[in-house]
DNA sequence: TCAAAAACATGACATTCGTCATGTTTTTGT
DNA sequence: ACAAAAACATGACGAATGTCATGTTTTTGA
């Protein structure tokens, strides 16, 4: 179930890297780490950034792999996944424009990927070798207390998980889950608030610590309850407030 | 179930803070976020850390309550844990002498502490207001970098404890902690390893998300076959190694 | 030291959830 | 447009775990 390397063939957006520097760009507006630099350090920021795409079946890396880069999501949306010697998979986080990843791991001075990263569909990612990330903390304290927030902020998500795992039923999980990517990311929507990624039921059930079967069945009962509407490409939330006090019950 | 604040009363190591600054003293050896300042550094910011007591009845701050102050555990295990309207209780980790907390959601900037910390046993902690944290790691970049390292780690542990959550056994989950204890915190003993706090069956089933009742039956085929002994205050681990494979078979 | 409280233990039973098998519907790539 | 692959769906069954009730042992505090 692990699944191997994709071939690096015949598919037109595959990952291809760019060395040349980012040029100042809309996109980059997002992504409040740079937008707090001063513009010298900004410039100097921008001139270590590449830019890299990947496609659905790339991997930006792997578990295990030795951390060479810190990253930035700058388009799309990137899953964070672990998994067992067995085959069974648990996707930690999905990552989405502005999200920073390794800017922990690469702490550890050349230690390794505690998971993989995993593109849903093509993204378009920013990277900076480990040493030039550094070098930016170390010259920048906005820089610094940024990235401690975001992690401080990752923290509290990963407890906030773990908690929900630990205590909630599969349906909760699944409420909160949803509730959450609404607020988050959704868009609204004549019927409700459509997801913008495609998520199928094993997606879900993956990051809900359940079945895929499992999450069926309770996707069954929330579309007959009028919670959610339609599946992977064309979701739908359409109660979120009904999920938030199912979560929570 | 969820605990009332203890009567501050007639208890004799109880909540007592010194407002006076920390001298060097041996014990702040173990606090490499201390060490790695410059000199001059270290007693500014020894200045602003003041020491607090408490006994194992009080609280050290609960979830809801506005952050006020950086932590720094000096002796004694410090429990953070979450729990739900309903009373179940999630202990998310235990926290050692040198471990820091409220090192992120003090970056929210007067927001409120995600969870509760609770003293397991007498403990000593030092602690800094927010805004002095913040001019320390303004000031010095090694400190920022050490927070940033920290941070990682702890994100890799919650990260690590959900996916176990989300994918193992009960049984493999408390041999996962078991094993763990044992490595991070037990001292040698005759008969195997044994762990320094007190830590009944339901202080563990709030570690690994099951309940009292799961976490003896399982310790009792545990202790049958000869994995671990004792209780409570003289909890020995008997064979880490087995756990560990246990732990991920 | 002694009584009360907490921790530990065990059984019966209910619920949740995973597993496996099978079939239908939707999506995908050419 | 069409075949293949993926996703979705449902039922039967069993394993893991929670719940409740009850009793024993250990620890605690005066």
């Amino acid at each position: 179930m692990a699944s191997e390397r994709a071939p690096l063939s015949k598919r037109p957006k595959t990952s291809s890297s760019k060395r040349i520097g980012v040029s100042t760009d809309s996109l980059l507006d997002h992504v409040r780490l740079l937008n707090i630099l001063s513009p010298q350090d900004r410039q100097r920021v921008l001139g270590e950034l590449s830019e890299t795409r990947y496609g659905k079946d790339d991997l930006i890396f792997r578990e295990g792999d030795p951390t060479e880069y810190f990253h930035i999501v700058k388009e799309g949306t990137v899953k964070c996944v672990k998994s067992t010697s067995d085959g069974k998979e648990c996707t930690l986080k999905m990552l989405m424009p502005g999200d920073l990843f390794c800017c922990d791991a690469a702490a550890f001075d050349g230690g390794h990927h505690p998971g993989t990263a995993q593109p849903m569909g093509n993204v378009r990612i920013l990277r900076m070798r480990r040493k030039a990330y550094f070098d930016m903390l170390r010259r920048s304290p906005d820089a610094a207390m940024e990235v401690i927030k975001y992690l401080g902020n990752r923290l509290n998500e990963a407890q906030e998980k773990a908690k929900i795992l630990a205590l909630d039923r599969a349906d909760q999980r699944l409420a909160a889950l949803l509730a959450d990517l609404a607020t988050r990311n959704g868009i609204k929507d004549p019927q409700g608030i459509k997801l913008p990624m495609r998520l199928t039921r094993q997606d879900m059930a993956n990051m809900v610590g359940a079945t895929t079967e499992t999450v069926i069945r309770i996707m069954g009962r929330f579309k007959r309850d009028r919670l959610v509407s339609g599946t992977a490409n064309r979701l739908v939330i359409l109660d979120p407030e009904r999920l938030k006090a199912l979560a929570s019950s």
